[in-house]
DNA sequence: TATTTTGGCGTACCATATACGCAAAACTAT
DNA sequence: ATAGTTTTGCGTATATGGTACGCCAAAATA
């Protein structure tokens, strides 16, 4: 076999929905190269592991954080993206719920933190390049698969759904179409707590019926959001 | 770092359109393991070259194939995929124009082939997974990105563009509607040429027009077919 | 000359997207 | 209290685009 000397990494780009903003996770290097600067969560892969158990394993070790969708995203392999050594990185995009964004609660947490995705600090290698690949595809898996959900809380309301919409497409949504749509597809339950945030008439709590999405996705069902 | 020894491939799903039938270009492997399989084109990743350039260089050296659409198509990296070492690769999805379909014309050709997608032979590896993967990759790229011409001469039919979209996705399109809607969508010179194809009224022939699709793009155009 | 085959244009209908009016239910200020 | 404001939730009208399909033209074949 050709001698080869290339190193394989994982590194994942999370997401979460916090304080009506897409937020990222990020954490701050230790070493050189680009010691103390921010990057994304991530690490080489062990030699008997599968990518997905190392990326989960990375975010656990790093972050601790409890993720709720992860996908792959695409392989980053520039002979040059990291000064040390060849090292090509298998990226992931990940998910997270508010309730669980409490991460690195067990240790000190001065190394890993959320950022508003519109007040990112200089980040390492290229993962500025990942970061705006993962952008990309959760803007664009937004309109046709229910990945919402894995932003929000589990009961939610219909302005939560509506506002992570408008954030994270970057524009205006008819709020009427957008709730005749949505439930047009019968995907929600709706619940009967109401709840009031203040001013305005109280609204109702919803939840994502998960089960139900792929009864109707097996029948041929495609979830689909302008 | 971490002691690691996992070599990194790329493996390439090489797709034309050969008398009304989606093709894949395999080569014959002459060495163990899978020794006379047939396999997807592909290889090692030498030490400073970009994946892109792997991908190229082998398909070069294997099946000296002239590539006119190619992007990355997902990486592939359980433990034990490959029987010698760990070996993760990083798959691509490639499209040929018939003009370019005469592959190894230089040496013996006995190989490499092209093989209708609907009678494939066994394959190597993981390689069938691969290529169920490409699959629908080019299933669903053909409804929103105009890459079919990259399976068509530069000139031709009507009828050709609608077979293709027929046999690629696998169900029946109307004639007329299809015509409309593709023509609506301003990409397409029509030449002054006409071409008689033994029985049937001559039928014009068309060229896609990429300058006019990428200007259209960047404008918010969205090519989409159903 | 009649028939078959493929090309090309046009129209009618139906589903869905979009724009937007309005009342109910809470809070706020006077 | 009462009027004004904010947010929720439902409904309707209209525009747009998908889909079904009729029809004729032009060439080859029988």
């Amino acid at each position: 076999m050709v001698r080869q000397n290339i190193k394989v990494a994982v590194d994942a780009v999370v997401f979460g929905y916090k304080d009506k903003m897409l937020n990222v996770l990020l954490i701050k290097r230790s070493i050189e190269p680009f010691k103390n600067s921010w990057a994304l969560p991530g690490g080489l892969v062990l030699e008997n592991e599968s990518l997905e158990a190392a990326v989960e394993r990375e975010l656990k070790e790093e972050t601790n954080a409890t993720i709720d969708y992860l996908e792959q995203l695409y392989s980053f392999g520039t002979p040059n993206r990291d000064p040390r050594n060849r090292v090509i990185s298998v990226t992931y995009f990940a998910l997270v719920k508010p309730e669980h964004h409490t991460i690195k609660a067990d240790t000190d947490a001065k190394d890993v933190a959320w950022f508003d995705i519109q007040k990112l600090p200089e980040l390492a290698f290229d993962h500025k390049t990942i970061l705006e690949t993962a952008k990309k595809r959760l803007q664009s898996k937004l309109t046709y698969e229910p990945i919402g959900f894995d932003l929000l809380t589990d009961k939610f309301l219909f302005s939560d759904l509506e506002k992570l919409y408008m954030t994270i497409l970057e524009k205006e949504i008819d709020r009427r179409n957008f709730r005749k749509k949505i439930l047009s597809f019968d995907i929600l339950e709706e619940l009967e707590e109401k709840v009031s945030e203040g001013r305005g008439r109280p609204a109702n709590l919803f939840k994502f019926n998960k089960k139900q999405y792929f009864k109707l996705k097996k029948e041929g069902f495609l979830f689909d959001i302008k």
